[in-house]
RNA sequence: GCGGGUGUGGCGGAAUUGGUAGACGCGCUGGACUCAAAAUCCAGUUCUGGCGACAGAGUGUCGGUUCGAGUCCGACCACCCGCACCA
């Protein structure tokens, strides 16, 4: 029995396809209708993992699919390729961060190249290239002119060891990854992006985008946060000299004022910093909220804390309460003022802190059918819907209406007013690393900032850089920085901060419709791509990289640049690859290529030793359970690894690596050879007239060949490619039944065969391109099946002619009864009620009700 | 902590969106072919009881709505993702 040879076969196909410059898309128009898909691009990290090779699977199969529909496809591919691993790297090997970076992009160019992926590779780009970065400064400039960025000093994690700026997850329990040293806060005057002032657009654009996950639609809102309420104005007692007697509070509920017991402002709320100066037990306090890092996560999982200073604030309304000021460390100063009231009785935040500083808790709010003199609050805030009380003017009012009441009071006694608040803050695009783009800006004493003008674009990263000392390597770069002042020719210095690396990531997908142009888009190329139809990616992106593209969308037309509302009409997050762990007698982690079975079946290692087998989780490195998709590739070749990845698990979910998966995978491609090499010879020739007469077998087949049709377009288009494989499985089944039934074939068997077989052919070739395309010419084909149509089902075979109803008592199955299809309810009442197992149960008497759902089910009360 | 999600046989999953739970695949069991193995082919495979026809149970847990619930509602449990300087 010979065999598929796919090692021959997907270097043969990924030339002749190259050959042919199928995979290569006009710039603008050529008539049919566009489709632009885009993975999201990788990071240059060396070799490409099994979360690449299911993205990029996803998305060739929407490619491949697309253009067999008539679609001119533009599907390109590039790199995202600067960021922090490049300087680790750099700092552990002693090699340049461009070298390893081009290093890297070459071989993972290779290795995507070896999945037959339908990629025009002609537009190729690599955020690193001075040719794509001068665009994006380019672009800083304009946003700079626009008023869209701007300079304001923001908090950072700083290694006072190792004198950086560190990332949150470089920041490991309130120390530094590498030194080890508590981290501590600094700040740094930084670039801002004006995000906020996009927030309601970037709020409200989400309903515009219907081919989006809700989930991430929802976190998106979420994340921006819109919330009405109210500003409200404290005046303190005992404050430090020199500051001013007010402290402003954002809230959501004005109407739980008059249940305040406390108010808190964060450790860095600038009214803590004057109080640290006179107080060593405030700077302490402040110092070791410092250590808690930046991070949101670390500031609201840590134990609520709080220090109570000497200042008092007196309540907006009641004229002789004033309450307690507290530092609290889980007071964020980045959202409203960096200040709140505390209102036990409905905030559980608020509760916990108040419990833990025996605060007092005064319920104003009643819930519905309450009784006011035994209501108390235990351990659970009421933060429910209700009627307020112990509230003076408040009294009786329902939440609503008591928020605009105090609204209205705190504004009357000029004490507050209402106010919109976001929990979107701007975006901070200043990093102090050496591997990014140089932000275009000039320091120069007499004028201050300076833009660099456009004529002296690109500011290109200094080659001669040592990353081996601590602090930032641009900034001590002995030359690159000093520069004259381009408006007054003094002096002056170059800005060393360089970008966050999602500002590349924020429009290299408008990059590709024109990416060797001299400016950064030609309009019309931009303008007839854009938006991306369909774009797909990790889940993981769903809030900022995604957010961040659709403001740099909105920024850039407003800017000129383009026509586009949003980057991304189509999107799909797709699920991660996990894979069991393997744990040695020691405790070690086990890759999976270390395991073998002893003659019992039982894992163990190499050397024998037993092998404890964990849980699935997601393929990591810091559990040693990744599978190297090369190896993979190496050994059952790519349309394994890709109909592998399509099987079983819809893409949108988790799915599970494993090694019998992957060689059912393999057997299938096989299979799916042998079924077709060994037809071959008795085909009629391709194009043939259908023969008068077909069998009933025959036409058993065609009817499951045109709802294989039917039905794995349906899949392809909803993204359920489990689905569609498991069809392609059914019809291979039916065609294996066919052959091994039919010891002698009619012309009417073959021609049926043919189209059978050519259909199987077609419907594969978005999945696994290279077989297809190798049973496509053993059937006769003599284009490439990459520029073929997609099959068409006749309506006429996908529907059936019987149907097998189901015939319940009191909802449990009893049996079923076949039935031309759409027969009417009486005769299937009568079928069903005729049914020996339903009429023994009829025994005792007529039923009491027959429920009949055409075509579905009989259900017999009794 | 806050926000978002997931949960169905031994395993991955399917279920026309309220209508036959377990399609399809993996694994396992038995058989054919073979000196033997691999490959391939055939049959079986949710669980419990029964030789059997069959009966009962069953979609994370508990409760509800309905002629009928994996699907809808309420409460809970477990796990996963994100949290603004990883990308």
């Amino acid at each position: 029995m010979s065999r598929y040879n796919f090692k021959e076969n997907e270097a043969k196909w990924q030339a002749a396809w190259e050959q042919a410059a199928c995979f290569n898309a006009p710039n603008t128009d050529d008539g049919r209708p566009k489709y632009y898909v885009l993975e999201m691009f990788p990071y240059p990290s060396g070799r490409i993992h099994m979360g690449h090779v299911r993205n990029y699977t996803i998305g060739d199969v929407i490619a491949r699919y697309k253009a067999a529909r008539g679609f001119s496809v533009l599907h390109p591919m590039g790199w995202d390729a600067f960021g922090l691993p490049a300087e680790n790297a750099a700092k552990l090997k002693g090699v340049h961060p461009r070298t390893w970076t081009l290093e890297n992009i070459a071989a993972m160019r290779a290795q995507l190249k070896g999945m037959g992926l339908a990629i025009d590779w002609q537009r190729e780009i690599a955020t690193c290239h001075p040719d794509y970065y001068r665009h994006e400064q380019k672009m800083f400039l304009d946003f700079l002119a626009a008023g869209l960025v701007y300079r304001k000093e923001s908090w950072v994690n700083w290694d006072p060891v190792d004198q950086t700026v560190l990332a949150n997850e470089q920041v490991i329990e309130g120390r530094g990854w590498r030194s080890g040293a508590p981290v501590e806060q600094r700040k740094l005057a930084q670039w801002f992006c004006r995000i906020t002032d996009f927030a309601d657009e970037l709020l409200d654009g989400l309903d515009s985008l219907s081919r989006w996950p809700e989930k991430v639609r929802v976190m998106q809102a979420k994340w921006i946060g819109r919330s009405a309420g109210a500003r409200v104005f404290f005046s303190l007692r005992g404050q430090p000299r020199g500051v001013a007697d007010r402290l402003e509070v954002f809230t959501t509920r004005p109407d739980t004022l008059f249940g305040a017991s406390f108010c808190a402002i964060s450790p860095n709320h600038p009214l803590a910093a004057a109080l640290a100066k006179e107080d060593a037990a405030v700077a302490d306090f402040i110092a070791a909220c410092a250590r808690l890092g930046t991070s949101q996560e670390a500031i609201e999982t840590a134990e609520k804390q709080g220090l109570r200073t000497a200042m008092r604030a007196r309540h907006p309304f009641v004229e002789d309460m004033d309450l307690p000021v507290y530092i609290a460390n889980f007071v964020l100063m980045d959202y409203g003022t960096g200040a709140i009231f505390g209102c036990p009785a409905h905030d559980q935040r608020d509760l916990d802190f108040a419990r833990k500083y025996d605060l007092p808790v005064r319920p104003v709010v009643l819930p519905p059918d309450a009784d006011p003199k035994t209501f108390a609050i235990a351990d659970e805030a009421y933060v429910g819907e209700g009627t307020a009380y112990n509230s003076a003017f408040l009294d009786r009012l329902s939440v609503e209406d008591a928020k605009a009441a105090a609204i209205a009071r705190l504004q009357e006694l000029g004490h507050g007013e209402g106010a919109t608040q976001y929990r979107l803050r701007d975006w901070g695009v200043s990093r102090q690393r050496y591997w990014g783009c140089p932000i275009p800006a000039i320091h120069c004493g007499d004028c201050g900032i300076v833009p660099v003008p456009e004529s002296d674009l690109p500011v290109e990263l200094p080659d001669d850089v040592d990353l081996s000392g601590p602090g930032n390597p641009l900034a001590r770069h002995p030359t690159w920085s000093l520069v004259d002042c381009p408006r007054c020719g003094a002096a002056a210095r170059r800005e060393t901060d360089t970008f966050d690396t999602f500002f590349e990531s924020s429009w290299y997908f408008a990059r590709f419709c024109s990416p060797r142009a001299a400016i950064a888009f030609e309009r019309a190329a931009v303008d007839h791509w854009l938006p991306v139809d369909q774009y797909i990616g990790g889940i993981e992106h769903a809030v900022l990289h995604l957010l961040y593209a659709r403001f740099f969308t909105k920024a850039l037309k407003q800017c000129g640049y383009l026509s586009a509302n949003e980057p991304f009409a189509g999107l799909f997050t797709q699920g991660m690859i996990c894979h069991e762990t393997y744990c040695d007698p020691d405790g070690v982690w086990l890759s999976p290529d270390d395991i073998r079975q002893d003659p019992g079946g039982e894992p163990v290692t190499a050397d024998g030793r037993p092998v404890r087998v964990g849980r699935s989780e997601k393929m990591s490195k810091s559990k040693n359970n990744t599978v190297d998709p090369a190896r993979i590739i190496e050994t059952y070749g790519a349309d394994t690894a890709r109909w592998f990845m399509l099987s079983d698990s819809p893409p949108e979910r988790d799915m599970e690596w494993t090694a019998a998966g992957i060689e059912g995978a393999f057997r299938f491609m096989q299979r799916l050879w042998r079924l077709v090499t060994e037809a071959a010879a008795d085909l009629p020739a391709p194009g043939s007239p259908i023969p008068g007469d077909i069998a009933a077998e025959a036409l058993s087949l065609r009817r499951a060949t045109h709802k294989t049709i039917a039905a794995v377009t349906e899949d392809i288009e909803a993204f359920r490619f489990n689905r569609a494989v498991a069809r392609i499985h059914e019809l291979a089944n039916a065609l294996s039944e066919f052959r091994t039934g039919s010891t002698s074939m009619t012309a009417g068997d073959r021609w049926v065969l043919r189209e059978s077989l050519e259909t199987l052919a077609r419907l594969c070739g978005p999945m696994v391109p290279h077989l297809a395309e190798e049973l496509w010419r053993c059937l006769g084909g003599t284009r490439l099946l990459a520029g073929e149509a997609w099959p068409q089902a006749d309506a006429a075979l996908t529907v059936d002619t019987a149907i097998t109803v189901a015939v319940q008592v009191n909802g449990k199955l009893r049996g079923t009864v076949d039935l031309p299809r759409n027969s009417p309810d009486d005769t299937a009442r009568e079928a069903a009620l005729a049914l020996p197992a339903v009429a023994r149960l009829l025994a005792d008497g007529p039923p009491r009700k027959v429920i009949v759902v055409q075509n579905r089910i009989v259900n017999v009360v009794i």
